[in-house]
DNA sequence: ACAACCTCCTGGGGGC
DNA sequence: TGCCCCCAGGAGGTTG
């Protein structure tokens, strides 16, 4: 389930198998995967010809710019995964795009589930698109501070967990590394918003940072079919300290809890009653 | 404005 | 062994 640090793993791959080339042939199969407004064609005839510059990110979304002004922007969703694989490589159901390089290898987007989508922005004005324009400020921006934080949340009654997941606010954090973050910083899975102390959301927003930079450092977590520009599994899921983990001993040292699962917004919560009051 | 649902989709796993 | 049902969740939409 690719959130702000599998998908920035991804970025990094494509940083170097993608950037620089020219995409010569490209085919896309489904109109329902695109925003914007386009269809296959269209979008196949704009990409052709088209060169890679840099490769960005913001929150779960990768943003990838071309020749002129045009940007490529590739949103995951839950299985999507977008590589470059070699051209010999046996086609895969649920491919959803595949741009021939001018190096002899393929572009491939590929998304079972298909909640993910591309969208191409051909003025470059990335905030104006569909994709991007109700996506708030990425968790690993500068501009992300614990003071920031406390402003999304305050007034609100709905519980923190569920504004760490609202992509409005701040961008970048899924199921996994929301239960995670609050976790470490010791919150309970009931608290809401407006009532979180100033210490409270300091040790939040350095338990997000943290939680984030070590799975960006271990190449994300693999749950079912992420993996990572290599083709294995991120390293991350071995270091969860809840989510997963209903039923067994909190690795927290000296703590005796049990990790207990219950449902929030109509997501799974992970916590420890013990560590998180 | 905000909060609490519901919906889309497929693969994998459990139960019988 | 096989089949059916349920579950996972990102994000936009709808309802209250």
């Amino acid at each position: 389930m690719p959130e702000l640090p599998e998908v920035e793993t991804v970025r990094r791959h494509l940083a170097c198998a993608l950037s620089g080339r020219t995409l010569e042939r490209v085919r896309v199969r489904r109109n329902d995967m695109l925003k914007g407004g386009w269809r296959c064609r269209a979008l196949e005839q704009e990409l052709t010809g088209l060169r890679v510059g840099e490769i960005g990110r913001r929150g779960k979304n990768l943003i990838i710019e071309l020749s002129g002004t045009a940007v490529l922007l590739a949103h995951l969703g839950m299985t999507g995964r977008l590589c470059v694989a070699d051209a010999d490589a046996p086609a895969e159901e649920h491919t959803h795009l595949i741009a021939d390089l001018c190096d002899g290898r393929r572009l491939i987007f590929r998304d079972p589930r298909r909640f993910g989508h591309l969208e191409l922005c051909a003025d470059g004005r990335v905030d104006d698109s569909e994709t991007l324009r109700n996506v708030g400020l990425d968790a690993m921006a500068g501009e992300f501070t614990a003071r920031r934080l406390g402003e999304m949340l305050a007034g609100r009654t709905a519980p923190v967990k569920a504004a760490l997941l609202d992509q409005r606010r701040v961008a970048g954090i899924g199921n996994i590394y929301a239960c995670e973050a609050m976790f470490r910083a010791g919150i309970p899975p009931e608290a809401r918003c407006g009532e979180l102390s100033d210490e409270q959301l300091r040790r939040l927003h350095r338990a997000i940072r943290r939680v984030l930079s070590e799975a960006i450092a271990a190449e994300g977590t693999t749950i079912a079919s992420y993996v990572t520009g290599a083709g294995v599994p991120g390293g991350f899921r071995e270091r969860l300290r809840v989510y997963g983990r209903e039923g067994e001993r909190c690795r927290t040292r000296g703590c005796a809890g049990v990790i207990e699962r219950i449902v929030q917004s109509n997501r799974s919560t992970f916590y420890c009653p013990a560590c998180q009051r």
